[in-house]
DNA sequence: GACAAAACATGATTTAAATCAAGTATCGAT
DNA sequence: ATCGATACTTGATTTAAATCATGTTTTGTC
């Protein structure tokens, strides 16, 4: 998503650069919030703390605003962020942002939007971890890395097997299984953190059957 | 939630009351969206159509407004909306209201809480849905309505046990046995659509346990 | 009230995927 | 280069829950 003026404005009035070393926790679930944070460049996960274990909202990179469902009225933070590699971000101070929030209408429109469609898109995740199996919800991961966040068919991601497992709600060893699958069957052909899409259609095919 | 004085107003110039009977289809997904919809009585659901499934993203009861979400560029209403029982709403102008939102930064802040609260809904949905096994799940949906909706521990639902297995992302078979289960261990009394909840801890920590 | 149609219950079987187990490959530190 | 640790693979076993199959109860309709 692009910015508008007025956010660029209040970027170049309140930005401190930061920079999180892979593994890092940037934004802590719980935690009163004091900024939003803009994801310059490296790959983190969003993700809910629930007890024990972890359930992955969304996977983001760069150009994306992170942490927005803080400006409410407590301004604590619904979930946690960390980072998959090295990141670099800007923080916003969150004050200012619901400031502005609060007096320019156009603006919280443009915030509400962004909002919204991470809504939607958080319903279709929803509906993916809930009525896909193992091959759909990988289909789903191989989508989200290609389209949303590197925007080709190859490229190299910062995840262990491990990571992707979390990711698509299932066990190491199925990810190990269903990644053999892809590759056997020529669709993928992912060695190591090199992931490439061999046959795009049957992803997209596999993403929708389920 | 409550409405404010500004949303109250906006009530009073702009409301139409429609009634809908049980099954009817309030809200169709994908369809332009002409208004939003305020709850006056009746239980709702909530629903993503994915193909031949569907995805219940909540329950709806009184004093609540569905459809914010359409609040955005293109109009567009993500998901559908049906009634479990017979329904009486008020419809209100979905331009009116964007008007509002696009004018006075309050009134849009106040949206925009009420769209991060519901994010935070359902990421706690979604929480519950995959990290969650039967018994958690099922636990959960009676928290959601002595809590969220009928706000007691012995109420009638217009759910079948169809519905209920629905909601829950369960076969009717399992529902039925779960229930049984529920009884069996006193946790709950559920006779036809009677529900009584008898032991409220106990559902509490199944809905934590998982 | 009789009948069909749903809704619901329950036992048996199957299935998808987790877990368990045992291995190999890869990586980092000394 | 060696050692240990971690990541990954792969087959065997177990498990939760779906499906199948059948029976029972409830509901609505004429």
């Amino acid at each position: 998503m692009k910015l508008t003026t007025d956010e660029l404005i209040l970027f170049n009035k309140n930005r401190v650069e930061v920079n999180f070393k892979k593994g890092e926790t940037i934004i802590k679930q719980g935690a009163l919030a004091g900024h939003i944070v803009y994801v310059k460049s490296g790959l983190v996960k969003v993700f809910l703390e629930h007890g024990e274990n972890e359930l992955i909202l969304s996977l983001e990179g760069r150009k994306k605003l992170i942490g927005l469902q803080a400006i409410n009225s407590n301004s604590i933070y619904p979930y946690s962020v960390s980072a998959y590699e090295d990141v670099s971000v800007c923080l916003l101070d969150i004050k200012t942002l619901k400031h502005i929030v609060g007096t320019n209408a156009k603006f919280a429109e443009q915030i509400l939007n962004l909002i919204i469609e991470e809504s939607n898109f958080s319903h279709n995740r929803m509906a993916c971890l809930s009525l896909k199996q193992l091959h759909g919800r990988f289909a789903d991961l191989l989508l989200c890395l290609s389209l949303r966040i590197y925007r080709r068919k190859v490229f190299k991601v910062p995840l262990s097997k491990k990571d992707m497992a979390l990711i698509t709600n299932m066990s190491q060893e199925s990810m190990s299984r269903v990644i053999k699958e892809f590759n056997d069957d020529k669709i993928t052909d992912i060695k190591g953190n090199r992931i490439s899409i061999l046959d795009f259609e049957k992803v997209r095919h596999l993403s929708v059957v389920g």
